[in-house]
DNA sequence: GTTTGTGAAGGCTTTCACAGCC
DNA sequence: GGCTGTGAAAGCCTTCACAAAC
């Protein structure tokens, strides 16, 4: 076994393995609970519903993580997807739009938990600024964004507006400094290349849920 | 221009496609709001950074919309967009797990507005049941999911627990008939093939996110 | 002239299958 | 015996490019 390739070319490799390797982080969280120790690519691949072979690729781009005839050990796997994902450290979130939405996540315990620290709610609307989140945090005037930013040093910026705003809300983040956006916001985003922009659109599962019963027969 | 062909084998229809026609309603609707009456595929990639190919190749799977030389017709695109992705009717949906999310997503426009319509929060814990939601909703028994599945129609359940309790719940809301359920605990769930499971792990955009800041040169 | 709908080409991802190693 | 790491094959998805239609 070597140790994790801190070189290689991230600029190569697929955002479809970067996604598999958080999965693959939550299955090996769930065999450490369990106290298994050590892992096949197999034996993972059965029991969470994966391909063993995409498995021992994913992990191949890093390193050699395995032992042959043997298995990963889990705990020191856990340790370099830790690694490889740049969880070794904490990431800090601004969130803009404290609505339903903005205000939920900023106590959601993926948002505000393990490496993940949410720092600031903003928003635009005077009536909302002063409110106390769920999580204790005051909701901040949206214009107050770059000193914000720099002073808490917030790494990411997530985007709870209404459509109409998160364009507008994007372009101050990215003048502001954050390098990665997550945006909720119902709209596709442009931003400079520099900056990674990654859209959820909740409604688009709920679209395709509807497609499938729609034509499921039954 | 040619009707919407209603017998197309969507089984052989790539989920990705399926997804953009999500997108492209959205896009559509952008459209409709500024007054736009006709728009070629070409335009429509340029507005939403879009391949015009695609596009094409996306509608064109499910009938002959567009009209040579011309274009698409907004209106009617977004008519038989909807009509493709089953949204000419309401989807009532059943949401388990009164947290911070369950109750965010219950009133969170996407979920309980336009053709989806938000009929129950449950929850099991008993501190829970009875509370109002912000949608005005009461919290009811999670042991109660059957009886109100098949009272209210719901056909798509929405499971916001924690990971723990994730795969009983999805067990139950198959056993109450449940087709099409949309999983936000960060968790591997298992389910009959005749059922379709999204699962919406937040967290996995989050360490993206990271991903890239750990690795972009800057 | 313009644009759609589509076969063919190209590119990307997954899966197979096995040499090499334990 | 077992399992990893990996080239090769297969499959899937996107993009090109053009005939057909307006």
């Amino acid at each position: 076994m070597v140790a994790y390739k801190r070189h290689v070319d991230t600029a190569n490799i697929s955002e479809l393995t970067i996604s598999r390797l958080s999965i693959y982080l939550r299955c090996v969280d769930q065999l450490l609970e369990a106290g298994v120790e050590t892992v096949s690519s197999q034996q993972l691949a059965k029991r969470f519903n994966l391909n063993s072979a995409q498995i021992r690729k994913d992990l191949a781009y890093f390193g050699e993580f395995g032992v042959r005839g043997v298995g990963y050990n889990v705990r020191q796997l856990r340790q370099y997807v830790v690694e490889i994902l740049g969880l070794d450290r904490e990431r800090r979130l601004v969130i803009v739009g404290a609505g339903n939405l903005g205000s939920a996540l900023c106590h959601y315990s993926g948002f505000s938990g393990g490496n993940f620290l949410v720092v600031g709610v903003l928003d635009s609307d005077p009536s909302r600024i002063g409110d106390a989140t769920p999580a204790g945090l005051l909701v901040e005037d949206a214009a107050r964004l770059p000193e914000i930013v720099a002073q808490r040093q917030a790494e990411i910026g997530v985007i709870t507006t209404p459509a109409a705003a998160a364009q507008t809300v994007c372009d101050r983040m990215v003048d502001a400094g954050l390098r990665a956006i997550l945006n909720f916001a119902p709209i596709r985003l442009r931003a400079p290349e520099s900056v990674l922009v990654k859209s959820v659109d909740l409604k688009v599962h709920l679209e395709e849920l509807s497609f499938f019963l729609a034509h499921a027969e039954g």
